[in-house]
RNA sequence: GCCGAAGUGGCGAAAUGGUAGACGCGCCGGUCUCAAAAACCGGUGGGAGUUAAUCCCGUGUCGGUUCGACUCCGACCUUCGGCACCA
C-alpha cells in the first residue's frame, strides 16, 4: 500500500485482470510490432533511454508514459511510429556496486534491466522489444569502438594531458560526483587536480555548425543554453615579449576580446597549470608561487570562476613587454584565469574589465584608463568601464571612438606581425576517456616500436575482459588485469599495452538513435538502409538536464558521421520537447539520494491507467513538480465513472425529438476532440485530460436528462474511448470492444471533428467599463459590431458605471468581449 | 558565481494581451445506510453586504507600457535544472 489515503484502490472494472489480459493479447498479436515495409509515413518518437540504476521510479513514468501517449496518438494519426527503448548500461554505479558488495558490473546490470522491462511492461508503453538496444553488450559496443577508430582515422579523435580529480590517499581517479567539499567520498582527503594523458573528440571543430539551430524545431531555451555553453566570442590574440628570458619562445599569446583596451594593460595573468609558469617564476618567487599553484589545484572550476570570490594571485617576478608600447609589465600567476580556455594568460586591463579591475586593487597594480566614458572628468574609476567611449593613453589612436579603435588597433597588430584576429570558443573538446572498467575500451595499444597504433577494425570488439577484480586499490580493474594489458602490436607483432581508459558513456548515447533501426545488424553500427530511412528522429522527449551535454554530443555525431559519409543527414533530432522532473520534497529523485518513489505499488493498487492518467493530469508535462498522490483517487474515481458510463445500455435511450439537446451533446462532442487533438499533438495531457472529464460529466447529465438519442450517445462513447485510448491503454482496449469496436483500439484512427457542429450558436459577450467587468450578454455568435456595440452601451450596467461620464471610445473584440471607457 | 527556467485559492493547476481560478484533490452540506466506508447530488479565492442585489481586494515584490496585464518591459526576492568524470 504506497499511502493511507488511498481508497478507491478497487477499480470498478478489476484493473488486475485486465492489465495483464491485454498486455499478453497484445504481445501475442504483435499489435505493436513495427515494420519498415508499412506504407503509411514514418514517425520516430524517441524517448530518452534510461540508465539502468534498479527501478524506474514515477519521475521515469512521468516521462515515458507521456512520451509513450504522444506516440500512440501520433499511430492513430495514420503514422507508421517507430517508439523504442533501451539501456543506457555503462557507467559508474555498477562499478560502485561491484566494489561495495561484490556483484559483477554485469550481472547487477543486467538484473536490473530485467526488472526494469517488468515495470516498463506493466505501464503499457506500445515499446517493440525487439527492437532494444542494450550498450554494454559486446554487440553494441564493438560499434563504439569502429565509430571511435572512424574518428580516429579521420582526425576527429586525439589524446593530449588533461587533469583529473586525484585522491592522493585511493590513487585513484574521482568523478566529480564522488568529489565532496574537495575532499574523497570514501577517505576524506583533500582532492587535487592531476595531469593525465586522455582521449579527447574534436567536437570544437563543428562549434559554429552546432551553433546554427535554423534546422531544428527545439525550445528556444535549449537553443539559448547550448549557444552560451559554445560561448563562441570574436577577438583578437596578441604577444606580448619575453624574449628577455632566452626560453624557446619569445613571446607569450593572450586573447582578447577588447583589443581597444590593450594599451590599458598593465599586468599580464597565467593560469596556474600553465607550463610557462615554472619557466618564468624566478627564485625569490618560487615557493610563493608553487604554494599558489598547489592551493589552486585543489579548487574546482566553479569556485575559481565566482566572481563573488575574492581575487587572488602571486607575482612570477618575471616580465613582458607590451609591444604596442614598449612598456614593460609584470606577469601574475591567479586562478581565476583557466588553462583551457583561450590561450591560458589573459591580458590585466583593470581599467576596463571588472575582475582586473578588483585584482589591481587588491594587489596595487596601476589602473591606466585608455577608454574614456563619455561624460568622463579624468578622476579615477570607481569600478571598471566596460561601455563603449574615446581612445586616450593609446598613441596614435587617441581620439577614435572605442568601437573603431577595435578595429583599427586589431589591423596594426596584423600588420605589425604581434598577432591577429581569431575566434574563441567556451566550450572544449569532449574528453571521452575514464579510467575506469565499465565502459567501452578504447580500441588502441601502445607499442615500444610502432608508438600509439589504432586496433584494426577486424580485430573488434576489443572485449571487456569478465574476470576482472573489483578491489578498492585505485587502480582500474583493467589496468590491473595483465591479460588485458598485455598484447602484441597489430603493426610489428612485437610486445605492445592495451590502452587502459574506457570511454565516457556519452558516446554511447550519441549514435543509440541509430542503432533502433536495426538493431541486430552485424556489418556496421547501423544497416545504412534502414537508419536513414527512419531518422532523424522526428521527435525526441527527455529531460532539460541533458540539454547541453548530450544533446550536443549527439548533434556532433551525427555531422561527424554524415562528413564520413555514414549518414545523409545534419541533425539527430529534429523536434525537441523536454518534459518536467519530478521531485519529491524538492528534491530530484535519485537512488543516490534514497528518494526514489516506485510506482510498482500504486500500479498494484490502482492500476496503470490511474497511474498514467495521474501523472498526466497532475500538471503541464513540461513541467514536472514535486511527487503527492493526493489527487490519484480522483483518476480512479473518473476511469471508474467512464467504466460506469459504458455499461449503461444506450437501447434505454431510444430515439430523442429534442433536437436541441442532441445538437448540444454532439457539439460537446466535437469540441472534445478538437481541444483534445490539439492538446495531444502539443504534449498538454493534463488540458486534454480535464476536456474529457468534462466531457464525460457532460454525457453523464444528459443521461440523466433523458433527452438525447442513443445514436449521438454511442458516437459520443466510441470518441470518448478513443481519444481515452494513448493515455488509459488497457481499460480503453477493454471499453472498446463493450462499445461495439473492432479489436485493437491501439489500430484504430484518432476521431475527427467537424468544424460546424463543434461551432457554438450563442456565445456570452462579456461587458467592461475601463477594463472592469460589468457585465455578460448572450448574443448570437455570429453578432455583428455594430449590433454587439449597441447590446453593450444599452445595459443598465454599463448605464449605472458611465453615468456623469463621457463616453469616449468603444473597443469591440469580435467574439469576446465591448469595453466602454468612459471618463 | 555563471547559464537556463519557474512563482496564481487550503493543495495540483487553468487562462500566454480580453470573464482570473476550467478540471481535479481536499473541505463543508445533503442523499443512501442500523452505522460507517464507497458512490451520488450541491457548495467552496478573501472581505463588505439583509443567506440578496451589488461593491471592493486578489496571480512572489516594486515600478512601467496598454482602453485592458497572470500574460509584455525593467529591477529585485525565492525555488528548481545545468556547469564539462552522475547519466
Amino acid at each position: 500500500m504506497a499511502t493511507e489515503t488511498m481508497q478507491a484502490s478497487r477499480t470498478a472494472y478489476g484493473h488486475r485482470d485486465i492489465e495483464p489480459k491485454w498486455g499478453e493479447r497484445w504481445e501475442r498479436d504483435g499489435v505493436y510490432t513495427v515494420s519498415d515495409d508499412d506504407p503509411r509515413p514514418k514517425w520516430y518518437e524517441l524517448h530518452m533511454y534510461p540508465y539502468p540504476s534498479g527501478d524506474l521510479h514515477i519521475g521515469h513514468w512521468f516521462a515515458m508514459s507521456g512520451a509513450d501517449a504522444h506516440a500512440r496518438f501520433m499511430r492513430m494519426k495514420g503514422f507508421n511510429v517507430l517508439h523504442p527503448m533501451g539501456f543506457d548500461a555503462f557507467g559508474l554505479n555498477a562499478e560502485n556496486a561491484a566494489i561495495k558488495s561484490g556483484v559483477h558490473p554485469y550481472r547487477w546490470t543486467m538484473s536490473n534491466i530485467e526488472n526494469m522491462r517488468r515495470q516498463l511492461r506493466s505501464m503499457g508503453a506500445m515499446y517493440d522489444w525487439d527492437r532494444e538496444v542494450v550498450t554494454c553488450t559486446p554487440d553494441y559496443y564493438r560499434w563504439n569502438q569502429w565509430l571511435f577508430l572512424q574518428l580516429y582515422n579521420n582526425g576527429l579523435a586525439y589524446r593530449d594531458g588533461a587533469p583529473v580529480n586525484w585522491c592522493p590517499s585511493c590513487q585513484t581517479v574521482l568523478a566529480n560526483e564522488q568529489v565532496i567539499n574537495g575532499q574523497c567520498e570514501r577517505c576524506d582527503s583533500p582532492v587535487i587536480q592531476r595531469e593525465m594523458e586522455q582521449w579527447f573528440f574534436s567536437i570544437t571543430k563543428y562549434a559554429d555548425e552546432l551553433l546554427d539551430h535554423s534546422k531544428i524545431d527545439w525550445p528556444e531555451r535549449i537553443n539559448l543554453m547550448q549557444t552560451n555553453w559554445i560561448g563562441r566570442s570574436e577577438g583578437v590574440e596578441v604577444g606580448f615579449d619575453i624574449s628577455e628570458y632566452g626560453l624557446d619562445q619569445d613571446s607569450i599569446d593572450t586573447f582578447t576580446t577588447r583589443i581597444d583596451t590593450v594599451f590599458g594593460v598593465t599586468f599580464i595573468v597565467l593560469a596556474p597549470e600553465h607550463p610557462l609558469v615554472a619557466k618564468l617564476t624566478t627564485d625569490e618567487q618560487r615557493e610563493a608561487v608553487e604554494e599558489y599553484v598547489e592551493q589552486a589545484r585543489r579548487q574546482t572550476e566553479i569556485e575559481r570562476l565566482s566572481t563573488e570570490k575574492e581575487k587572488t594571485g602571486v607575482f612570477t617576478g618575471a616580465y613582458a613587454v607590451n609591444s604596442l608600447n614598449g612598456e614593460r609589465v609584470p606577469i601574475l600567476v591567479a586562478d581565476y584565469v583557466l588553462l583551457s580556455y583561450g590561450t591560458g594568460m589573459v591580458m590585466g586591463v583593470p581599467a576596463h574589465d571588472q575582475r582586473d579591475f578588483e585584482f589591481a586593487k587588491k594587489y596595487d597594480l596601476p589602473i591606466r584608463v585608455v577608454i574614456a566614458p563619455p561624460d568622463w572628468d579624468g578622476s579615477e574609476l570607481e569600478e571598471a568601464f566596460i561601455g563603449e567611449g574615446t581612445q586616450v593613453n593609446s598613441g596614435e589612436f587617441d581620439g577614435l571612438p572605442s568601437s573603431e579603435g577595435m578595429e583599427r588597433i586589431a589591423d596594426h597588430v596584423e600588420e605589425r606581425g604581434l598577432g591577429g584576429r581569431a575566434v574563441n570558443y567556451k566550450m572544449r573538446d569532449w574528453l571521452i576517456s575514464r579510467q575506469r572498467y565499465w565502459g567501452t575500451p578504447i580500441p588502441i595499444v601502445f607499442c615500444d616500436d610502432c608508438g600509439e597504433v589504432a586496433v584494426p577494425e577486424s580485430y573488434l570488439p576489443v572485449l571487456l575482459p569478465d574476470d576482472a577484480e573489483f578491489l578498492p586499490t585505485g587502480d582500474s580493474p583493467l589496468a590491473l588485469h595483465q591479460e588485458f594489458v598485455n598484447t602484441t602490436c597489430p603493426d610489428c607483432g612485437g610486445p605492445a599495452k592495451r590502452e587502459t581508459d574506457t570511454m565516457d558513456t556519452f558516446v554511447d548515447s550519441s549514435w543509440y538513435f541509430l542503432r533502433y533501426a536495426s538493431p541486430t545488424y552485424h556489418d556496421g553500427p547501423f544497416d545504412p538502409v534502414a537508419a536513414m530511412e527512419w531518422n532523424p528522429v522526428d521527435q525526441y522527449t527527455g529531460g532539460v538536464e541533458h540539454a547541453v551535454m548530450h544533446l550536443l554530443y549527439a548533434r556532433f555525431f551525427v555531422k561527424a558521421m554524415r562528413d564520413l559519409g555514414l549518414l545523409d543527414f545534419d541533425e539527430p533530432f529534429v523536434r525537441l520537447v523536454n518534459q518536467g522532473t519530478i521531485v519529491f520534497n524538492s528534491q530530484k529523485m535519485s537512488k543516490s539520494r534514497g528518494n526514489v518513489i516506485a510506482p510498482d505499488d500504486y500500479v498494484e493498487d490502482v492500476g496503470a491507467d490511474v497511474v498514467r492518467t495521474y501523472l498526466m493530469f497532475m500538471g503541464p508535462w513540461e513541467q514536472g513538480g514535486d511527487w503527492n498522490d493526493n489527487g490519484i483517487n480522483g483518476m480512479a474515481r473518473w476511469t471508474n465513472r467512464v467504466w460506469e458510463l459504458c455499461q449503461r445500455d444506450a437501447d434505454e435511450l431510444g430515439e430523442s425529438s429534442d433536437e436541441a439537446a442532441v445538437g448540444n451533446l454532439r457539439r460537446a462532442l466535437h469540441k472534445t476532440i478538437r481541444k483534445v487533438s490539439e492538446d495531444m499533438e502539443r504534449f498538454k495531457f493534463n488540458t486534454g485530460i480535464a476536456a474529457m472529464m468534462e466531457f464525460s460529466n457532460t454525457l453523464n447529465q444528459a443521461w440523466q436528462a433523458g433527452n438525447v438519442d442513443a445514436k449521438v450517445w454511442r458516437e459520443s462513447m466510441r470518441g470518448l474511448v478513443l481519444m481515452m485510448s494513448p493515455i488509459t491503454p488497457f481499460l480503453a482496449e477493454e471499453l472498446w470492444g463493450q462499445v461495439g469496436g473492432e479489436y485493437s483500439v491501439h489500430q484504430q484512427p484518432w476521431p475527427e471533428w467537424d468544424e460546424d457542429l463543434a461551432a457554438d450558436e450563442m456565445i456570452t459577450l462579456v461587458v467592461q467599463v475601463n477594463g472592469k467587468l460589468r457585465d455578460r450578454i448572450e448574443v448570437p455568435a455570429d453578432v455583428s459590431e455594430e449590433d454587439a456595440r449597441a447590446v453593450a452601451l444599452a445595459s443598465d450596467r454599463v448605464k449605472q458605471h458611465t453615468e456623469g461620464k463621457a463616453v469616449r471610445r468603444v473597443i469591440y473584440v469580435p467574439g469576446r468581449l465591448v469595453n466602454v471607457v468612459a471618463g
